[in-house]
DNA sequence: AATCATCTTTGATTATTGTCAAAACTTTGC
DNA sequence: GCAAAGTTTTGACAATAATCAAAGATGATT
């Protein structure tokens, strides 16, 4: 599937370079896990109130306490949501990447987005309009349950999260990352790094120093490094040494 | 309005000590913030679904990893959502009392619950079956509006929650918490804290001995103890200390 | 290939929080 | 009112992670 969404998004961006039509909209809608339920009736009414964003690398698409207008679904790239302090300290609370919705809690009640979300590579977006996306829910019931299961797989996310800030040390995080970024079982694997060890460390809740030195501990049970190329050379002594139960996902599949 | 809650629910206890009526179940559902805006009609099936749980101090009401079959609503007391590691760490996620919900996300998608629960104090709740609400969901929208509200509010708690874990020292986050608490801008205020120093170190992500040192360092900013009453003599000094943002309240009003 | 900027690692040190043990304080039941 | 159980605080110490500074890598640009 990995190589068919690819190949796709490939086609998608050359329509972009000229111009797109509402068939590529829906097409691409149609794609993304939290639309493949909706009748395609439905969808291409969707299609008025979506709009595809391109764009760069920091490229911040709304900042925390803005009133929130849309919501958004990655096509391409990756995307950091965080809080910011006033004396600049920063809390990366997701990274997301294609198929991920994010800010659609926001959209409810009519709200301010809690986070702010600046791409970290160059990315496709769909936008989509809040308050004609709450009127559509509002008539459609297998879009809000389509939501409401997106927003519980999202809180469990987040519970996961604070879990590990409370119980876990920094080079276990780190070693439940590698193990959720792993996609086979077999010794040795190749994982590679999504995005800079900077904002890894970040979205761990550490330092980018503590994150080199949990990488060192790490080398204990077999995990190598080079550059954005993690090796694994053990999967079960990993697990056993992050005391890992199974993992959710960190990113889409 | 604290008071009104609190005589009703003395209303309620009575009668659970014979036996509970429909009209009796639907009189408290009404109450509820989440169902307040569900017309009578649909909130008549309802009660068909709910049950009225008294549960004693430290009764567990589901486990993580069970099925969830259905999610509650607290009507009086206070329960506590955790994960726990198998080696007897604990993560406290949330603490809740009268007029809010849990687990709803759970029942979606025929999950397991990514929590337990327990009471840590005497509480009354109501449990609402999960499939058939579910079906309710899908045929009456108010209620899935309602829910994805639910949801979005709890989902922007996480959010303070993790920030808080990242960029926060431990005197920090209980500042925070007492603000959360404080219901005055007087100084001085006296603040109850609603349960054992334990649970708030653990809430707070931290140890007791954690608590007790935190809450001497916030000595300096004109907060007094005298066990379980806590005096705030300088709300802006307190504010300032823990660069508090506006905060979310932790306790339902 | 050389330069600049950025990212990553390492080292030395400090700050923060956790651990373990004991003492002080509360609460509850008798 | 006293014992027993449970909570909270304090002290000494250890472990963990952050900070600051500098040195190595890596990558992009010319």
């Amino acid at each position: 599937m990995e190589f068919g969404y690819f190949a796709y998004l490939i086609t998608i961006r050359r329509n972009l370079d000229t111009s797109m039509t509402n068939e590529d909209t829906l097409a691409i809608l149609k794609k993304v896990p939290l639309f493949s339920r909706i009748p395609d009736a439905e969808l291409k009414d969707l299609v008025n109130d979506s709009k595809i964003i391109e764009a760069p690398l920091h490229k911040v698409l709304f900042l925390q306490d803005d009133p929130a207008d849309n919501f958004y679904v990655v096509i391409n790239g990756w995307v950091k949501l965080y809080r910011q302090t006033k004396d600049g300290d920063e809390a990366v609370i997701e990274v997301l990447t294609h198929g991920q919705s994010f800010a659609e809690a926001a959209i409810f009640e009519k709200n301010n987005y809690p986070v702010s979300a600046e791409c970290v590579t160059d990315a496709v977006l769909i936008a989509i309009k809040g308050d004609t996306f709450v009127d559509r829910i509002e008539r459609e019931p297998k879009f809000a349950m389509q939501m409401l299961s997106s927003m519980s797989r999202r809180l469990r996310t987040h519970i996961d999260f604070i879990e590990r800030l409370v119980v876990k040390s920094t080079s276990e995080r780190l070693g439940d990352f590698l193990l959720s970024l792993s996609s086979a079982d077999s010794d040795p694997e190749i994982i590679h790094l999504p995005y800079d060890k900077t904002l890894v460390a970040a979205r761990l809740g550490m330092k980018p120093e503590t994150l080199s030195r949990a990488l060192a501990k790490l080398r204990s049970v077999g995990v190598e490094t080079h550059g954005h190329e993690v090796v694994v050379k053990n999967h079960q002594a990993l697990r056993d040494f992050c005391k890992s139960e199974a993992e959710t996902r960190a990113v889409a599949s």
